[in-house]
RNA sequence: GGAGGGAUGGCAGAGCGGCCGAAUGCGGAGGUCUUGAAAACCUCUGGGCGUGAGCCCCGCGGGUUCGAAUCCCGCUCCCUCCGCCA
C-alpha cells in the first residue's frame, strides 16, 4: 500500500502517477479527507486519554496519602472524560478502519521509466529472439492438445473426469517433462537462490500482503472450513517469509526460489483460451524472489529478467520480452516485464514469465523493515520477483516446437539428464 | 481430536492493579585506558503515530477498572503427554 504520509506531502505527484494506471483523482482527494478525519479524531482522543492518564496517577499519590475524598472527586471526573474519550475512540477506529481499507485497494504507482499505455495491446516489444512465427515447418503446426493426446502424454479427459475441464493429468514422458524442468530450473538458480518449499495454503493475512486480497477474492480459491487460501503463486508465501521482521542490511538482497503448484479460478477468464494447456486451474511453477534496498531494487530486476530469458533460451524457443505499459500494470506492480515464448502450432504467443518490481508496496502491507548500515534507520525493504518459469505452457511450447516429422517429440538438450538417454518422445519412452 | 504448561526488548530472564515502555544479565555501538589487543570502567542501545504537548505497542482481539504487562473472556502460536496418521 501506499505511504499515507505521501498523500499529504505530494498528493498531487501521486495523482498523476496513479492516473498513468486509470485511477481516478478523486479515489486520492477522499482518502486525504478521510486521512484529515482520522488524525483529527485521533488527536483529540489522545488529548482525553492523556488527562486519565495523568487523573489515574494522582488517585495513586492521594490514596497513598489518605485524602479519600480527593480519590472520589477525581474518580468520578475521570469517569465522565472516558466516557467521552471512548466515544471518541471508537470513531476514529472508524475512520482508521476506513483509511486502510481504501489504501488497500490504491494500486501501486507505476516507475517513472514504464511506458504509457492503455492496455495490454500498448505494450512494448524490448527483444524478439529465435525464428519468426512464419518460419516455422508443416510439422510443427500441431497444436500439443493433439499431440498430446497422439504420444499419449497429455490426458485432458482423464484430468477433467477427476477434477473439471482446466484440470491437466500429464502421464508418461509428458510427467517426466514437467519434473525435468522443475528439477533443471531450481538448480540453475542454486548458485544465488535460496530453495524454499513453502505451504501451498496460506493464511488471509499473507493474501492480503502480496496483494491479492482484498481486491482479487475471486480469483483465488478458498477453503472455507479452515479459512485458508490455496496459493495462486509462490510469491505469496515467499513473500510473506519475513513479514512484521526488521531485517539486517547485511542480509540483503535475500534471494529465494520455489517450486509449488499454483491455482487459479480464472473466474474472468470463462470460455477464453480453454483449450489445451493454454489457462488452467492449477499448474507448476518455479519463481525467484528478492527483498532489497531501494539502491539493490533495480539491479535485481534486471537480474531477475535476465535468469528468465535464460532458461527460455537454452530450452531453444521463440520469444520476446515485453515492457509492460501503466494501463496494463497489475495492482502491485511498480514496473514489470513479461516473456511470452511462441508456439507454433497453437500459433499464440505464451506469457510464460513476469518479472515484477513493487517498490516497497507490499512490503508495507506486509511490514518488511530493514536496519540501515550507515545510520540504523529503519525502512521498508523492496520486494521482487518473478516467474522462472511457468510450466504448462513452457510444456506446450515445447512439444509443439520440438516435434519432428515423424511425429515425435525432440528432447531439450538441457533436459537429457532427467530423460535417461531417450533423445525424444513418443518413441522409445 | 483430548489434557496440561507457556508467549515480556536482538537473546536470556524479572515483573505487587498505580512511581513499568518495563529490573538484571548477555549481545551490539561509542568512549577512557593501551604501542596494539584483551581485561576493566563509563555512556548509549526496541518499534510506530503526531509539527508539538503527547499517544500507542509486553503474542492478537475484546472486557473489567479512575488506572491493566499484571484480573476476566475469545483467538493464534509454541512446548509436554495421550489418540490418530504419510
Amino acid at each position: 500500500m501506499l505511504d499515507v504520509r505521501r498523500v499529504r506531502s505530494e498528493l498531487d505527484v501521486l495523482k498523476a502517477g496513479l492516473a498513468r494506471k486509470g485511477v481516478d483523482p478523486r479515489e486520492l482527494d477522499r482518502l486525504a479527507e478521510i486521512d484529515g478525519r482520522h488524525r483529527r479524531l485521533a488527536e483529540q482522543r489522545d488529548t482525553l486519554r492523556a488527562q486519565v492518564k495523568q487523573v489515574s496517577k494522582e488517585v495513586g499519590r492521594l490514596r497513598q496519602a489518605g485524602d479519600l475524598e480527593g480519590v472520589e472527586a477525581r474518580m468520578a471526573w475521570s469517569r465522565q472524560v472516558g466516557e467521552r474519550e471512548r466515544a471518541l475512540a471508537v470513531q476514529a477506529d472508524e475512520a482508521g478502519a476506513e483509511l486502510r481499507d481504501l489504501l488497500l485497494r490504491i494500486p501501486n504507482v507505476p516507475a517513472e521509466d514504464a511506458p504509457d499505455g492503455a492496455g495490454e495491446d500498448d505494450n512494448v516489444v524490448v527483444r524478439h529472439a529465435g525464428p519468426d512465427p512464419e518460419a516455422y515447418a508443416e510439422h510443427q503446426r500441431v497444436p500439443h492438445w493433439e499431440v498430446g493426446a497422439a504420444l499419449g502424454i497429455l490426458d485432458l479427459e482423464r484430468g477433467a473426469k477427476v477434477s473439471g475441464s482446466m484440470f491437466p493429468l500429464f502421464r508418461g514422458a509428458g510427467a517426466r517433462l514437467l519434473r525435468a524442468l522443475t528439477s533443471w530450473a531450481l538448480e540453475r538458480h542454486a548458485d544465488a537462490f535460496e530453495e524454499v518449499r513453502p505451504p501451498s495454503l496460506v493464511r488471509t493475512a499473507a493474501m492480503v500482503a502480496s496483494g491479492q486480497l482484498p481486491k482479487f477474492a475471486d480469483e483465488a480459491y478458498h477453503l472455507e472450513r479452515d479459512d485458508l487460501w490455496a496459493i495462486p503463486t509462490a510469491e505469496v508465501p515467499l513473500t510473506s517469509v519475513a513479514a512484521g521482521e526488521i531485517l539486517a542490511e547485511a542480509e540483503l538482497p535475500m534471494r529465494l526460489t520455489a517450486a509449488t503448484p499454483c491455482f487459479r479460478r480464472e473466474a474472468g477468464a470463462a470460455g477464453r483460451d480453454t483449450r489445451g494447456l493454454i489457462r488452467v486451474h492449477e499448474f507448476d511453477k518455479v519463481e525467484i524472489l528478492a527483498y532489497a534496498t531501494p539502491d539493490q531494487a533495480p539491479a535485481l530486476l534486471g537480474e531477475l529478467l535476465e535468469r528468465a530469458e535464460a532458461l527460455v533460451v537454452e530450452l531453444g524457443l521463440a520469444y520476446r520480452v515485453l515492457d509492460i505499459c501503466t494501463g496494463d500494470l497489475g495492482q502491485s506492480h511498480a514496473r514489470s516485464f513479461d516473456i511470452e515464448v511462441y508456439a507454433p502450432g497453437s500459433g499464440l504467443w505464451l506469457e510464460v514469465s513476469s518479472v515484477s518490481w513493487f517498490s516497497d508496496y507490499q512490503a508495507r502491507r506486509a511490514d518488511i523493515r530493514y536496519r540501515r548500515r550507515g545510520d540504523g534507520k529503519v525502512e521498508h525493504v523492496h520486494t521482487l520477483n518473478g516467474s522462472a518459469l511457468a510450466w504448462p505452457r513452457i510444456w506446450a511450447a515445447l512439444v509443439e516446437t520440438g516435434r519432428q516429422p515423424d511425429g515425435t517429440v525432440a528432447v531439450p538438450g538441457a533436459l537429457a539428464p532427467w530423460f535417461a538417454g531417450a533423445t525424444t518422445i513418443g518413441s522409445a519412452l
